[in-house]
RNA sequence: GGGGUGUUAGCUCAGUUGGUUAGAGCGCCGGCCUGUCACGUCGGAGGUCGCGAGUUCAAGUCUCGUACAUCCCGCCA
């Protein structure tokens, strides 16, 4: 029997887990009937509830007429209460499918305490329903066990992070979602004010500078599930409301936020099922870049980029050797089992290495009967050919692909080659793999806008051995950063923060804010830096990526109870919809 | 902002070279059925082919536009 049952509940057991110990017990189920077998004398129904389902047999010789009668007319998601008597079912009759197919309950007596018209979708794991109609009926959706089983999910996971913390010395704080306005990053959702017109609150992208004012205000150690706000693109990953984990911690370093991540990991993973090894990888920044192409990179297999370079800066084909000498990078990756794809199969990859920034894609490939089939193998000398092939560890079967650009690009163009390779390959990727990606440079250059912006954010420390270079050359600075990395996803994201006043107002100045700027937007910020700010830092964690990997779906969308659709809008509720002009008025906005 | 894919019954889909009354499975409604568990069985109802133009004797099918969904790029400190 279920432990959530008590006196205040109108049932005394749930339908997913009465078996044989039960029998001869007397029970009243309340739930929803699922599947209704009518054999004309003798009706059984699937009753669900959230754990599972019982099957109810009612006889007529068993329930009132009047019972009966409401048995016969039952229809799908009927609401019901069930009271009778659990019994083993005959040999014959055990369905070893079912979690309680071991038993039955004989209805003494059943109510219907509604009735429901026909759902517009089954009921059923497994459907192909489109998403919108899941959407606009969700909480029919989630009447579907695999969605109640990925909130549960989520429930324990969020329920193991907060006990982890809380015994670690956590205090779980509320920051506000009437925030302000910050100049970079995402563009931010807009609330008017309306006893200030003219004036808006903006809603949290993260509670970022709260938590460092927190740690500030002596807190020490912080933790929130805090709903966040980002008002741009959505993806299958990304929903413009997400909840991080967001945690921060004074009075250490780096290292000290990782160990700390680490343990709080490794008590929790266990809890939602996961084995992971610790302590975990940490990768140097460049490390990553260098071999996968991409700060996040899914460790779970192979096929790493090689840097070419050097190897063809004098080769006969122009595209390689002139990249090679104008700065730019040649870089190749070996997807193997590839070799024996027809020339048009490879050369649609050209396409994914376009959409990625590639102005080409070369590609060799070596055939299992031992061929070499290339448009560039002309272009090489036997020397630098067996250099090739020595670099890539080529065998037969094997398929090169190449990317020449800026280290960006090729990078860029390499890293979505090799995830792509890797799905149409079925290359292995079985379980979870955990690592820490740590040093980002702290700046990067902004081609279009000609400026220089944060790699994280604008709060984070750079290493104490280039502070020099903030102003004259930013690009070599590294930082005290770390990413938190599963199966190819950014999981989280953490950094030491600056704690001196002057040293935030370096950096703020470098991302090309004035002094004016920066008293206006970030003088709360700079007071407390003044005020005995305590060294800190600390890392936001993605829970419904978290989810998502560990409940291995494609999108987050399956692990929010509500999310949104591709334009931001909610199929159920009709959000956004338009406002009375009252409601425009008392706020001060008018619509163009 | 850009690119791909899709939109036909409540759901999932098929629909040939443009040509009769647009089909299937599931679901739904009605009948029968005392051991089913995706019950079975007999019968029945159910369509603005996303929307709007256009081409044509004739458009679910071709053209243009548009809306929505979804994936990706940009964007997401």
């Amino acid at each position: 029997m279920s432990d959530y049952i008590n006196e205040y509940c109108m049932h005394t057991a749930t339908c997913g887990q009465l078996g044989l110990e039960d029998v001869g017990g007397e029970v009243v189920l309340c739930g929803w009937a699922w599947h209704n077998r009518d054999h004309g004398g003798l009706i059984f129904v699937d009753l669900r509830d959230r754990d599972g389902y019982t099957q109810i047999v009612v006889d007529p010789d068993c329930v009132s007429a009047e019972d009966f009668s409401a048995a016969e007319h039952l229809g799908r998601e009927y609401v019901l209460r069930v009271t009778g008597k659990v019994r083993a079912r005959a040999e014959e009759a055990v369905n070893p499918n079912m979690a309680t197919g071991a038993i039955e309950v004989l209805a003494s007596k059943l109510e219907v305490l509604n009735t429901s018209v026909t759902p517009p979708f089954a009921i059923e794991d497994g459907i192909e329903t489109d998403e919108i109609t899941r959407m606009k009926w969700r909480y029919l959706d989630i009447r579907r066990p695999e969605m109640l089983a990925n909130l549960k999910l989520r429930h324990r996971a969020a329920h193991a992070l907060r006990n982890a913390l809380d015994k670690r010395g956590f205090f779980e704080v509320e920051t506000p979602i009437l925030a302000n306005s910050t100049p970079e990053g995402a563009r931010d959702y807009i609330v008017p004010s309306r006893p200030n017109p003219g004036k808006f609150y903006a809603l949290p992208q993260s509670p970022q500078q709260f938590k460092q004012m927190l740690m500030v205000a002596g807190i020490e150690r912080y933790y929130q599930i805090a709903r966040c706000f980002r008002d741009e693109d959505l993806r299958a990953d990304r929903q413009p409301e997400f909840t991080q984990l967001d945690i921060e911690m004074s009075f250490v370093e780096g290292d000290d936020v990782m160990d700390m991540m680490e343990d709080v990991m490794a008590e929790v993973l266990p809890q939602v099922g996961v084995n992971q090894e610790f302590p975990l990888q940490r990768m140097q920044w460049s490390e990553a870049m260098d071999k996968y192409g991409c700060d996040r990179p899914d460790v779970r297999f192979g096929m790493l980029l090689h840097n070419i370079t050097d190897l063809v800066k004098n080769t006969g084909f122009k595209v390689f050797a002139s990249v090679a000498q104008s700065g730019g990078v040649v870089k190749a990756i070996n997807a193997k089992g590839a070799g024996d794809w027809s020339r048009g199969e490879v050369e649609k990859l050209a396409d994914i290495a376009a959409e990625n920034g590639a102005k080409g894609m070369a590609w060799v490939a070596f055939t299992t009967d031992g061929q070499e089939k290339s448009p560039i193998k002309k272009f090489f000398t036997d020397e630098e050919w067996a250099a090739l092939k020595a670099e890539m560890e080529v065998e037969p079967g094997d398929l090169l692909l190449f990317a020449a650009d800026k280290p960006e690009v090729a990078n860029a163009v390499l890293s979505a080659l090799r995830l792509h390779m890797a799905e149409a390959l079925n290359v292995p990727r079985e379980g979870h793999a955990l690592l820490w990606v740590v040093n980002f440079p702290m700046f990067k250059y902004d081609e279009e806008e000609k400026k220089y912006s944060a790699e994280h954010h604008p709060f984070t420390q750079v290493l104490r051995e280039d502070l020099d270079k903030i102003e004259d050359a930013p690009l070599e600075c590294g930082s005290y950063s770390y990413d938190l990395v599963m199966d190819g996803y950014e999981l989280g994201g953490g950094t030491i923060r600056i704690h001196n006043a002057e040293e935030q107002r370096r950096v703020l100045r470098r991302l090309g804010l004035t002094d004016e700027q920066i008293d206006e937007k970030f003088g709360h910020l700079i007071h407390a830096l003044e005020l005995g700010a305590p060294p800190h830092g600390g890392i936001a964690l993605g829970l419904d990526r978290f989810i998502m990997l560990l409940a291995e779906k494609p999108s987050i969308r399956d692990v929010i109870a509500f999310p949104k659709t591709s334009s931001a809008s909610d199929p159920m509720t009709g959000a956004p919809s338009e406002v009375t002009a009252r409601q425009l008025k008392e706020v001060d906005l008018r619509l163009l």
